[in-house]
DNA sequence: CGCCAGGCTAGCG
DNA sequence: CGCTAGCATGGC
């Protein structure tokens, strides 16, 4: 399948791009985990630019991007503008959502730490199955599972004489063995993938979960096996673009201990209103940079220690 | 070796 | 309801 394709190619110039962007950042902050970087070491910083190749597979579609000191470099099968352009958020005016952010120390740190880092946009199926695979894991290993989930169950694609693996659709995940998923490293979340996989070929995505209320969308999500209100929000923020929601993981819970006490509500509901109130206009941008930012510069080791002021 | 990792489910009281 | 043991797996 997909035999002759046509090949398209271009540029970016970053000064089109209000706040920039740093590809490596925001395709290594555990947000995504569909990217693959061509010399296989996604999580070492490159040595410069540009950047080694980035690549991935949206819609059928092949999609090749690297960095250079002053522009983005694309190359891939019809539609790879699009879907860059699409998946990168190229149209969030990044520094005037970083700058809106809240007036936190916490948070200019890890502004000033990471500019650069975009949020994505995936789908929500592809986020919900990859953020289903992310509990009780490193970013690292949910990586290295989605894409043996990649290259194991998706669909291989072929453009100028080299493969490109997809996300696998429902369908395929749903025909899996669950032995074939724990050989893809998921452990115990096998069988959750599988029976999620299994309902959304039956009857989709149900539309209270794409329609309506964040809330109510957040809440709607949690049918599927293996999602909670956290995978949920993960979901809702990196696949479909809804930069209110805050997903509440044991980083966010610790900083809201360390930073922000008084947002520790009662239960999850509680807590993610009180914390999304304190974190600006794009509450799951500021999240997203407060995770990253403690997760890799130990952000919290001195914190809890100098309790006073 | 024991502890931890972008939590959730099931089974208790 | 609220509470929590158990869950697979690999790296440190």
């Amino acid at each position: 399948m997909n035999h002759h394709q046509h090949s398209s190619s271009g540029q970016i110039a970053l000064d089109e791009l209000a706040g920039g962007i740093d590809l490596q950042l925001t395709l290594a902050s555990g947000q995504s985990y569909r990217w693959r970087r061509r010399d296989g070491r996604l999580f070492e910083a490159p040595a410069g630019h540009p950047t080694p190749w980035y690549e991935t597979v949206a819609d059928g579609t092949v999609i090749c991007i690297r960095q250079h000191d002053d522009h983005l470099e694309y190359f891939g099968s019809d539609g790879v503008k699009e879907h860059v352009e699409s998946l990168l958020r190229l149209d969030d005016d990044l520094s005037s959502i970083l700058e809106a952010g809240p007036d936190e120390p916490i948070y200019r740190e890890a502004v000033a730490t990471h500019r650069g880092m975009r949020l994505v946009r995936d789908s929500l199926y592809v986020s919900l199955i990859s953020f289903i695979c992310s509990t009780q894991m490193h970013v690292e290993r949910i990586h290295q599972m989605v894409q043996s989930l990649m290259s194991e169950v998706g669909t291989t694609h072929h453009l100028d004489g080299r493969a490109y693996h997809a996300f696998p659709t429902p369908t395929e995940l749903a025909a899996c063995a669950t032995a074939t998923l724990r050989g893809c490293g998921l452990g115990y979340r096998a069988p959750y993938v599988k029976r999620t996989a299994d309902r959304i070929v039956k009857g989709g995505i149900p539309a209270d979960a794409t329609d309506g209320p964040y809330e109510q969308r957040r809440e709607a999500l949690t049918v599927f096996h293996g999602v909670g209100p956290k995978v949920a929000d993960c979901a809702l923020l990196f696949g479909a673009g809804e930069l209110e929601a805050v997903p509440l993981d044991r980083w966010i819970q610790r900083a809201i201990s360390a930073y922000f006490p008084d947002c520790d509500g009662d239960d999850y509901a509680a807590t993610s209103r009180l914390i999304r109130e304190r974190l600006g206009p794009y509450p799951g941008y500021a999240q997203t940079y407060l995770f990253h930012y403690l997760r890799t510069n130990g952000g919290l080791e001195d914190a809890s220690a100098t309790g006073g002021n």
